[in-house]
DNA sequence: TGTACATCAGTGAACGCGCGTTCACTGATGTAC
DNA sequence: TGTACATCAGTGAACGCGCGTTCACTGATGTAC
């Protein structure tokens, strides 16, 4: 094998993608470090020349899984600029989002195993949730009070009806939780829109 | 020691008890057979007495903290009969809640975890949401499609609300997320009130 | 009441297994001359 | 251009550990006489 610091960077690359996909399947504590390199066909052994710890690549891999899906949700809103409320709430909100976790919102994925983490791993999801109250409320159009409501409402109830829905996936309410939860949102955004607009 | 059917049975209970408690904290994965027995002063190869194997407990667990928490939302809302929706959710919402996770709601606690569980698993959650989907609609008074958009997305932001909270435990905005949720989830109320009052 | 026996909840040693981690090594590539 | 050496990403055997599960057993209690 060759050893150029591009092809180490790219394998790097290529175990922490992997996991951030992995992790949002099966949990913080469903990967483990023999199957992570063997899907990205390594040997057990050379994980340790990329990552510290097993811990260390989980703390990474959470960073990366948040990234890819705040990205991912850019794309779907026409970007952070011209991001509009609904279609950014209509597609989190899908059936198609719900049965794709692992390319999915990182949050609803990993809420349940961050809120019981290190206070180092919570940090790191703490952190994207206030960015992504930040950016809903601009998206918004609010500044006051009133936005910072909504989108922390927002998201609480999209985060929540993707996981209740998750949950009932096979049930025939499990697609009406998230066309009611769609609906609810946005009466939100309407009740809490500028009032002297 | 004795061998009277009441011991067993007490014994399965405290067995089953301290699994429903434990797995709040811990999620699904968390508790081992051994820690869970020493919690009670057993030795682990007592388990398979009582239940068939881990995954047997873990089922039996889930029902009992999903009945656990149900009967506990009902005691602060001073009963299914008489429960008012604010007193429900100003309880529901409170840091009292978020810190003591291993007695509080099992669908907030562990629908991360349930999402990625087997189907029989799953179910067990699914039908707890659907009743209390319908208690919460029952309380807020009406029957038809605006009671039960209000009993879903007030569900889904109370339990989204919690875990953002609880992910951001010790971070000074963390209370803020449950009072932001408290008023969204009073004013959906009042958005889906009876029409013709 | 007192003795002999049956029951069975709980004990604890032992099992195979997969885990995270370590480390001596291999062998393909880059560099020096 | 061709040869000798250094580098180092990746290999794979080995480790100690905790897990879920099994099973021969123990000993306190209930029952029969």
């Amino acid at each position: 094998m060759g050893h150029s610091k591009a092809d180490k960077a790219l394998s790097r690359k290529r175990i922490l993608t992997a996991a951030a996909t992995r992790i949002r399947e099966v949990g913080l504590d469903g990967v483990s470090v023999g199957e992570l390199m063997k899907s990205v066909n390594l040997t057990h052994g050379g994980f340790y020349g990329h990552f510290e710890s097993r811990d260390a690549l989980i703390a990474a891999a959470l960073e990366q899984a948040l990234a890819e899906s705040e990205q991912t949700s850019a794309d779907f809103a026409g970007g952070p600029g011209n991001m509009t409320v609904k279609s950014f709430v209509n597609n989190y909100l899908s059936p198609a989002h719900r049965d794709r976790p692992s390319s999915g919102c990182a949050m609803a994925a990993l809420a349940g195993d961050v809120s019981r983490a290190d206070p180092d791993v919570r940090a790191i999801m703490t952190a994207q949730l206030k960015r992504s109250f930040a950016q809903l409320g601009e998206a918004h159009g609010g500044e006051g009070e009133d936005a910072e409501q909504f989108a922390v409402s927002a998201w609480a109830m999209m985060i929540g009806a993707l996981m209740m829905s998750r949950v009932m996936d096979g049930d025939p309410e499990a697609d009406k939780v998230l066309a009611l939860a769609r609906k609810s949102v946005l009466e939100l955004a309407a009740l809490h829109a500028e009032p002297k607009a």
